[in-house]
DNA sequence: ATCCAGGAACTGT
DNA sequence: ACAGTTCATGGA
């Protein structure tokens, strides 16, 4: 990866299959979330870098991102974080042409493939703020889990204001493991996962987990034992984080409501998959169930 | 108003 | 190992 300083904005170029736009519409689901805004396919981002947030701007231009600075101008140590740091988060790591070849002759994938050439999954790269939005996610429906993280941001996260809107940083272990289960349920979380995310953060916050030493595993399957050994993360939590916070493009959500729902609709059955029938038509995708969980739930976006 | 969806832990077999 | 139950809420 590669930039150009341009004082109060830097490119990246990149030479991979990307589309901006594909992204995009992944990126504006929601109109509650409070991660990041979307406005005339422009993405706003605020994020904390060497204890300084910066607030930046991102859109495609011509073979390459554009990134401009919004609330200050950044060294050129931290436009290099910056810059590695929008790379990952649209995955321009993965050898994308890879899982098309794998896929092309896929009844389901080969037509989101076409259709959605170019998509990446976009990541979460921090693992504590990945693993706590799965937790919330958890069991209730989508526009649920953005209305509770909005609440648990906004209570506890860092802020920054600029030209009259909000933007916020997720709240770090360090703040959620004082918290207190009462604390959550006034927002609206339930007791046991109240009980999980402060569990979670306190993990993190004594230095049991984090996204360094998990990648030491090297292991899909020894980083997912890791997970699933923590209480409040199932298979699909674990499965889900590893998916949005890792390279790991073999992660599998199975059990995911949106892959069940967005299968029906593709496949134009009465009923939704069942486990097992996902799991034959899955065999083709070995190695990438990632990417193809990720188009699939894009489907739902259309 | 009633029922269902939806992950994980817990309980019982 | 496996099946059933509970949690606690929004949405249909």
């Amino acid at each position: 990866m590669k930039f150009i300083d341009c004082n109060e904005y830097i490119k990246i170029e990149y030479e991979s299959e990307f589309n901006f736009d594909h992204c995009m519409v992944y990126l504006d689901r929601s109109d509650i979330e409070c991660m990041h805004r979307v406005k005339d396919n422009e993405l706003y981002k605020l994020i904390k870098v060497d204890n300084i947030l910066i607030l930046f701007k991102v859109i495609a231009e011509n073979n390459a991102i554009k990134i401009s600075f919004l609330n200050t101008i950044p060294t050129m140590l931290i436009k290099e974080k910056i810059a590695r740091y929008v790379w990952s988060m649209f995955d321009l790591d993965t050898d994308i042409q890879q899982f098309y070849d794998k896929v092309k002759e896929d009844k389901i994938l080969k037509i989101l493939i076409n259709r959605y050439r170019g998509l990446r999954i976009i990541k979460i790269n921090d693992l504590f703020e990945g693993l706590c939005w799965a937790i919330i996610g958890q069991q209730i429906n989508l526009k649920f889990a953005y209305t509770l993280k909005k609440r648990l941001v906004e209570k506890y996260g860092e802020k920054l204001t600029f030209e009259g809107i909000n933007y916020f940083i997720f709240p770090t272990p360090d703040i959620i493991s004082q918290i207190k289960v009462e604390d959550l349920r006034k927002l609206q979380f339930t007791k046991r996962k109240s009980e999980y995310l402060i569990g979670v953060a306190k993990l993190f916050d004594d230095g049991t987990i984090n996204k360094q030493k998990l990648l030491l595993q090297n292991d899909y399957k020894k980083i997912h034992n890791v997970l699933t050994s923590i209480r409040g993360i199932g298979n699909w939590t674990a499965d889900y984080t590893i998916l949005k916070c890792l390279n790991i493009n073999c992660a599998f959500p199975i059990a995911d409501a949106g892959i069940h729902n967005a299968l029906k609709i593709i496949l134009n059955t009465s009923e939704k998959p069942t486990l097992d029938e996902i799991r034959i038509m899955s065999e083709n995708w070995q190695g990438w169930e990632a990417y193809a969980t990720f188009y699939i739930w894009r489907y739902l976006y259309d």
